[in-house]
DNA sequence: GAATTCGGTGAACGATGTTCACTATTTGAA
DNA sequence: TTCAAATAGTGAACATCGTTCACCGAATTC
């Protein structure tokens, strides 16, 4: 948000730019991998073939450069489940494909999704319910909110999801749900194949699809379908 | 699970007791108050007037005495749920006092259940099934599970679930959705408050509510019950 | 061509977790 | 009681971390 707007195309701009893409390609390919702890400043300065101080001139803090990782990170996400949202699909298909995008979006790339939801650290700016919606709205936090309202609304106004809910509310429910099942299925080890009897294993993508179900099912306006819906289809 | 099985009673003993939990104490109060950050092993040693190596003696590391803590929160959330899962209160109630217990009990320290949910780091430790299963169940978040397995095929039994689930997948998805509203308050600062309109605002009591009852509808056999099942009862 | 900005560096600061040689005290046995 | 062994506790140090600062050389600007 600094000098985006209107690229400069100056030729010390420009090679500005590729040293600073230089930086973030490196902590990208670091985070990835190793996450928050593998990620030093020293040694994206050796991965660069610099030095440490000089990623200073660049990134005002460790923080900052991480901050621009996780955002591009959640843009990727976002336009992911826009894109999802937006297809011609049927309406139940096209909503389990935005829930199904969505999470696996996240456990592709478990550290950046992780650390863009750990912010415990600053509880002090809390402003007033206007402020407060109005800055969210403009995140892309908000943005992906926003689709998940839409997503009740048609729900609702075709008739499959009752009328009665107030779409903000149960999209952040959905959208709580969704977290949770990221977060676990990157959190715990070998989550969804743990089961008591092996022969009734199930994976990754098909315990993604249950719980998918499971959601639509709860919005639905009675009677719902039945509780098998969408499970053994590998 | 080292000497706790039989407390000997030597004076030495005590001692060494004394000063260990006296520094679990300390460390309690810190990482409740200001997480993993605010805790460092000189910090905690000012606290209780020893010397930073001092710690050493009684904890082989600062990861082996933050398992301590997280594992004692655990057992706190864990016990919680089981009292309320015990209850003599009818089904429906019974489900949702499970459900608001783990939630307000996760967000009540919000440091500690964040931290107890983030072991990405070692993705190595992926034993076969029979194995991994054995030691899930054996631990508290294994056991935490089986009571929700136990609750859903209960609500199968009485006839208000659907039989058509298997109970521990569908447990899986509801310890996910749980997961995914405690950490979304935890993290989000101000989640459920915010809203377009304020005049809809909800709080984070009604709001895990609302989740609750989202939940319970998605596993009821149909017909369900009305949307606006437990939502205004401020 | 001079002045000023700017990219880049090495050395340092403060803080972190952890180790290690070293006391001093306590414990247990002869 | 005496002596050896174990143990609690310490201070100094090590490695690493994020970050800063004075400084230098090259590029840009006037």
């Amino acid at each position: 948000m600094d000098i985006d707007t209107l690229p400069e195309e100056s030729p010390a701009e420009r090679r500005r730019q590729r040293v600073r893409t230089a930086i973030l390609d490196a902590a990208e390919r670091v985070f990835s991998k190793e996450g928050e702890t593998g990620l030093s400043i020293r040694r994206l300065a050796e991965e660069i073939d610099y030095s440490p101080a000089a990623i200073y001139k660049y990134f005002g803090s460790k923080e900052e450069l991480l901050d621009e990782l996780k955002e591009s990170f959640f843009e990727r996400l976002m336009s992911t489940v826009d894109r999802a949202a937006l297809t011609e699909l049927p309406f139940e298909a096209r909503v389990r494909q935005c829930f199904s995008k969505y999470v696996e979006t996240a456990i592709a790339r478990p550290h950046h999704y992780a650390a863009a939801f750990a912010s415990t650290g600053n509880p002090d700016n809390l402003p007033e319910a206007d402020t407060c919606w109005a800055d969210f709205e403009k995140s892309n936090k908000g943005q992906a909110f926003m689709t998940v309202v839409g997503l009740v609304r048609e729900g609702q106004e075709v008739g499959i999801f009752d009328a009665s809910f107030d779409p903000f509310i149960a999209a952040k429910s959905l959208w709580a749900s969704m977290h949770g099942i990221a977060l676990l299925l990157i959190h715990l080890p070998g989550f969804p194949a743990i089961l008591p009897t092996p022969d009734r294993g199930i994976n990754t993508a098909e315990f993604i699809q249950f719980h998918a179900g499971l959601l639509f099912r709860s919005l639905c306006a009675s009677p719902v379908s039945p509780a098998c819906s969408g499970h053994d289809q590998s």
